[in-house]
DNA sequence: GGAATTTGACCGCC
DNA sequence: GGCGGTCAAATTCC
């Protein structure tokens, strides 16, 4: 547990540091002269963020239960609907997800893409009681590693746009050792925004990058795309809300995190 | 051509 | 019979 904390400051710290370096530049420099590096700098910031989400994603995994007496704060549950153990229909299959001992609701303006884990999307249904399509995912790794972590991302609202993400499951898979043996390299960074996989030079390893991308561009509402006028606003964003559905708190301080 | 996504069909529960 | 969840063939994308 200790040394994960280490990890999640070290990411976050070196993603600070990104995060400031960017900051610097984008009030000194003109636009046009550093474009690059300043791209450079918030996949960077991006990428530590995801790190360390995916070390706490698990880390919270654990610690699940110990956490819901703690996140009964009224802001807190504006946004992070922790598990109640209490299936939220009535219909549905005895074994159905909802019901399950183990899941997480989170709702925000836009859906979580990135949180640290590689999900495949196996359907897609009309939910009666809503006029929006639910989507359903699984972790890429549930064949290959027996990883039964699921996901459902609906959106509950029109105006303003809301989604809403309920994780299922705890993730078994061995993403984060592969985290801990391929360290940071921004320089590889332009055709992957978080995730690390098994086999860095694997084709596989090419194509699930690509995976993330379409991912991306296909469920990034446009209009919501050109509110941010700058990657750093984007990213913020959504590392913000990851972090919500996660109950990571930054202000908490490390030893909080234990 | 291979892999992921889409979408209609099917399953099991109420 | 209606519903949510899952499967799998068809389609799409790189």
């Amino acid at each position: 547990m200790e040394s994960c904390q280490q990890k999640v400051m070290e990411k976050l710290l070196h993603g600070h540091g990104c995060a400031s370096q960017l900051k610097l530049i984008m009030d000194h420099h003109a636009e046009s002269d550093s474009s690059m590096e300043r791209e450079d700098l918030a996949k960077s910031v991006l990428h530590c963020f995801s790190d360390a989400l995916s070390i706490l994603i698990d880390t919270n995994d654990h610690n699940k239960d110990d956490d819901k007496s703690n996140n009964s704060s009224p802001q807190d549950s504006s946004h992070v609907l922790e598990s109640s153990r209490k299936p939220f229909h009535k219909r549905g299959r005895k074994t159905s997800m909802a019901e399950s001992s183990d899941y997480r609701r989170h709702e925000s303006p836009n859906p979580i893409y990135h949180d640290g884990f590689l999900w495949r999307k196996y359907g897609q249904k009309q939910i009666k009681e809503s006029d929006h399509q639910r989507s359903y995912y699984k972790c890429a790794y549930t064949n290959d590693q027996k990883c039964e972590a699921k996901k459902q991302v609906q959106m509950i609202q029109n105006n303003p746009p809301l989604y809403s993400t309920t994780y299922f499951g705890r993730h078994t898979c061995q993403l984060h050792q592969a985290f801990e043996t391929f360290p940071i390299d921004t320089s590889d960074l332009q055709d992957s925004r978080m995730i690390r996989f098994d086999n860095p030079d694997s084709s596989t390893h090419q194509h699930q990058n690509q995976i993330i991308h379409h991912k991306v561009e296909q469920m990034m509402p446009s209009e919501k795309a050109e509110e941010w006028s700058s990657p750093s606003e984007y990213m913020s964003s959504e590392v913000a809300y990851a972090v919500e559905a996660f109950g990571f708190n930054p202000a908490r301080t490390s030893s909080d995190l234990s």
